[in-house]
DNA sequence: TATAGCTTTGCAACCGGTTGCAAAAAGTTA
DNA sequence: TAACTTTTTGCAACCGGTTGCAAAGCTATA
C-alpha cells in the first residue's frame, strides 16, 4: 500500500541505507546519490514513516497535552497558542481531555504507550500529583498554569497567584471598597488557594476588614452565576467581589444584572485572566491579565530544553500579572 | 530504559511470541502460561509499544483532528466532545491547527507521516479540498460541519445550511419583519453561501423583498462588531439581520448596543449555533441550533466503520437545525 | 495403547526504519 | 604513480513489537 523506503531503494538502485541517509539531516552522502534517491522518492511519492523511525530514533516529537479545562473559553486561546507553538517547532500535540469519566492514571499510561518526548499538563485546577506522575515515570513535563511553589516537584510555569490577589486587594482597597468579598473558583484548586492567600495577606497588611469568602463549583459561567445568586439570595452582598477568573466573574455579572443590580454602581467586581470576551462592550470586565503568550512561550521552551538535556532539577516560573482597567469598578474616590 | 516484551519474555522464562501473544485480545494462551507473563509484566511495570506494534498491525489508533477554528468559542465544546468520543474508542485525537502560517498540505504530510488511522476535518470554513487531499492519500477522512452535496467526494456531516437560512427567513417573516440583511460568515465559506441561498431562496418564495447582504472577516466577535459597525456607520440598517453564527452575532449586538440602538426594539438579530454563551443572560441570543452532540457522534461513528470497511462511496449527512427562541427578535406581531 | 484432533508454544521472518562498522571510492600529497 | 586521508557506501544488526508455520503437548476416541 503505502511506499516504504525499500521501494524507493529499488527503484534508484541503491541500499536502504542510502534512502535512510538522505532522508536524515547531519548523515553523509554525495550529491549524485541524494540526486538519485530524492528522483525516485518524488516518483514514488515516498514520505518516511516517523513511527517506525522513532524506533531506532528514541523520539516521537509527540506531545501529550494534557488538559481539565474544556468549558472555560479562555482554553480555546490557550489550545491555539500551544497547538501553533508546538508545530512551529516540528512537534505534534497529542490531545488528552482529563475529564470525569477518564482517570489521570490511564492517561500517563497511554501516553507511554505511544511513547511522548514530553507532556505539558496546561491546568490550574490539576492536582500537582497528575504531573508528578509523568516525572515519575520518567517523562520530561511541564505544569502550564500551576502553582508556584519553592521546592516544586516538577517544573511549572505559571503567574504569581499570591501577587494575583495582592494586586486585587491593593486595587480594591484604593477605589475605597469596604466590604470586600473573595469570590474563588473550585475549593481545592490550587490558584484558588493561593490567590485567596495573597488577597488576605495585603487586607490584613493594609489593615482591611476580612472579606467574606466562598468558591464556585467551578471556573465557568454557570458556576459564577449559580454561586452569585446564592449569595445575593442569602447574604447581604458585599461591595465588591474578587472572583476566582473571568468567566466566573461574567457568570457572576450575569446574576446581579438580573437581580435589578448595576456594576459598578452597586457591586463591583474584578476578575483574572483578561480572556478576549472580557474586552467586549456588554461585559467589560476589570480584570487582572494572566501573560498567557509568555506563560505558554515559556512552557514550551521548558518542554523542548528538557528534551536535550532531561532530568534538570525542577523549576518553578512565575511571570507577572498586570492590572486590566476597564469598567466594572467604580472610579478612585 | 524502559521496560521491552524481551525483557519480561527473559523474566518470566518464555518467548517473546508467548508475551507478544498475552497482550493482544483474541491471541493463544493457556491460563498458567498468561499468568507467568502478567506476574511478570507487572513485576518489570511492562506497558507494550504501541508505535513498535503499530508497525505491524497498520494501525495507531491516531486520529488527526484538524481545524482551523481556534477563535470561535463554540469550537471549545467541539473538542471536548470530539476528544471525549475519540478516547472513549480508544482513539487519539492528534491536533492540527490549520492556520495562515501552516498549510493544509504539509498538514497531510505530517499526518501520512504518523500513520494517522483517519482524519476528521472540523471546519465549516475550509474548503472541501482540504478533506479531499486527504481521500486521495488513502486516508479515511470525515469532513465535520462541511458543506452538504448530493455527490461528495468525501464524507461530511454536518447541519442542512440551506435549510438553516429557510428557518432563518421563515422566522424573520414570521415577525413581521420587512427589510432584512444577511450578515455572512467570511465569503469564502462554504456554509456562509450555503445559508444566504437557503435564506434568498425563502424570502422569493414568500414574496419577500431582496435582503441587503454583507459578510465579515471571519467568524468571530470582533469581525461581527467591525461589521455591524460599519453598517451602522455607513448604512441605513435594516430591521433585522441574519447572522452567520453566534459569536459574530454577539459581534454585532455589542456594536448595535454602542451606537446606542435597542436590541431587539430598533433592530432584530438571528444566529446561528447556540453555544453556550448565547444564553447567558446579558446576551440571550436567538438563535438557531445546530446539533453539536449528534454531528460529532455521527462523524466519529462514521470514521470507525471506516476503519474496519474502507473505501465506501462518500456519504453527506444532514442533521436538522432548530430555533432556539431568546430575546434578540421582537414578539410575533 | 495407538491414533486422531485440537491447543499451545517457539522459531524465525517481518513491519519500516537507523546506524556502527568496514570496505570501497574519491581526493590529497609527495 | 604510490601512499595516505577522507568521504561515501552497503552490510547486517537492531529498535519493539506481531504472526504464519510447524513442532510439541494434551485430550479424546477407538
Amino acid at each position: 500500500m503505502a511506499i516504504t523506503l525499500n521501494d524507493v531503494a529499488q527503484r534508484a538502485g541503491v541500499s536502504r541505507s542510502a534512502v535512510s541517509r538522505t532522508f536524515t539531516d547531519g548523515a553523509s552522502v554525495s550529491k549524485v546519490m541524494r540526486q538519485k534517491v530524492e528522483d525516485a522518492a518524488i516518483e514514488l511519492g515516498y514520505t518516511p514513516n516517523f513511527l517506525a523511525r522513532s524506533l531506532t530514533t528514541r523520539s516521537t516529537k509527540l506531545i501529550g497535552l494534557v488538559s481539565d479545562n474544556f468549558h472555560n473559553p479562555i482554553f480555546l486561546e490557550v489550545f491555539d497558542q500551544f497547538t501553533r507553538g508546538l508545530q512551529d517547532r516540528g512537534l505534534r500535540p497529542l490531545l488528552v481531555n482529563l475529564s470525569e469519566t477518564y482517570q489521570a492514571s490511564s492517561s500517563l499510561r497511554m501516553l507511554q504507550q505511544y511513547s511522548v518526548d514530553g507532556v505539558i499538563v496546561a491546568s490550574s485546577t490539576l492536582p500537582p500529583e497528575v504531573s508528578e506522575a509523568f516525572r515519575s515515570a520518567g517523562i520530561p513535563v511541564v505544569n502550564s498554569f500551576g502553582r508556584f511553589s519553592l521546592a516544586p516537584k516538577v517544573d511549572v510555569v505559571g503567574i504569581d497567584d499570591e501577587a494575583c490577589g495582592q494586586i486585587a486587594a491593593e486595587t480594591l482597597l484604593a477605589r475605597g471598597y469596604k466590604r470586600l468579598a473573595f469570590l474563588g473558583g473550585p475549593e481545592p484548586a490550587t490558584s484558588t488557594q493561593s490567590r485567596l492567600r495573597g488577597f488576605l495577606a495585603e487586607l490584613q497588611r493594609a489593615g482591611g476588614p476580612a472579606p467574606d469568602i466562598t468558591f464556585a463549583e467551578a471556573y465557568s459561567f454557570e458556576a459564577g452565576r449559580a454561586e452569585m445568586q446564592r449569595l445575593l439570595r442569602e447574604t447581604t452582598p458585599a461591595e465588591a467581589y474578587f472572583c476566582g477568573d473571568d468567566v466566573l466573574s461574567i457568570g457572576a455579572l450575569s446574576a446581579i444584572r438580573d437581580h435589578g443590580l448595576r456594576v459598578p454602581e452597586d457591586i463591583g467586581l474584578i476578575g483574572v485572566n483578561d480572556m478576549q470576551m472580557s474586552g467586549w462592550q456588554n461585559i467589560n470586565l476589570t480584570t487582572i491579565a494572566q501573560p498567557f503568550a509568555e506563560i505558554i512561550q515559556t512552557s514550551i521552551d521548558v518542554i523542548v530544553d528538557m528534551l536535550h538535556a532531561p532530568k534538570q532539577p525542577a523549576q518553578a516560573r512565575r511571570l507577572p500579572c498586570r492590572l486590566v482597567e476597564r469598567g466594572t469598578l467604580r472610579a478612585r474616590p
